[in-house]
DNA sequence: TTAATAGTTAAGTGAATGCTTCAGCAATCG
DNA sequence: CGATTGCTGAAGCATTCACTTAACTATTAA
């Protein structure tokens, strides 16, 4: 099973707009510390702690090279909330079908005389 | 373009491990407040409240009947999260194919240094 | 009519969040 | 060299969060 604690913290990460055009920045290509702040109208420092959490949930990968941090997107990071929604909708999925058939069959019974619950 | 805030209030939403099992619930079909508060070690004014953040962000609907209120998953409701994960996802994979389409030839010329179509 | 059930609402609490400013510090430029 | 650049870290602050308790209303059961 996905874990809770991992789940929590990918979706926390994700739920801060700031936080996921960071993201959908990094999808173009690695990316340095100011370079990733730059369409932003808060502080570096504000930017440095969205990175913190990104890098701690596994989303994001960090490296420094002289005085230049490095920021890449980690490949398969999205795929545990991902699939979350795969597995669900799936389910969800089955259960509105299978409540189809029910409906379904209800109909051709309308004449007959129906069930209690 | 998806919504910024709906996406913030659906990934917060989903940032809860007792909101996510109480939508999991769900998917096995409607539920009152009480039935839904069951398996969960806090109080009914808990759920309560996971119940109207579930609700304002969409995810559920309820229905009050006599002193019982219904919760019902709303059909739909996690398309707009699941989107952002597909399309950035397909980006992403374009991405890294290009790069290593880059890196192959990268490769061949470092072996053969050779001319390449 | 009384009692139990199902849920609602308000107020309060401690922790986490998203931000700021400011004071650094090491790498690089002129 | 000294100045600038790129980033780091700590402290503080207002707001939001997840939760509690407790008092309350409305519906149903006995």
């Amino acid at each position: 099973m996905l874990q809770q604690s991992k789940l929590d913290s990918l979706f926390h990460a994700l739920s801060d707009g700031t936080r996921r055009a960071m993201v959908e920045r990094l999808i173009t290509g690695p990316a340095s510390v100011s370079e990733l702040a730059e369409p932003f109208d808060v502080s570096l420092s504000a930017i440095v702690q969205h990175l913190q959490l990104l890098e701690e949930c596994g989303l994001v990968k960090t490296a420094k090279e002289g005085r230049v941090r490095t920021v890449n997107l980690q490949p398969g990071a999205l795929a545990a909330a991902e699939k979350w929604f795969q597995q669900h909708r799936e389910r969800w999925e089955r259960r509105l079908d299978r409540l189809g058939d029910l409906l379904d069959e209800e109909d051709e019974k309308e004449t007959k005389p129906r069930r209690k619950s």
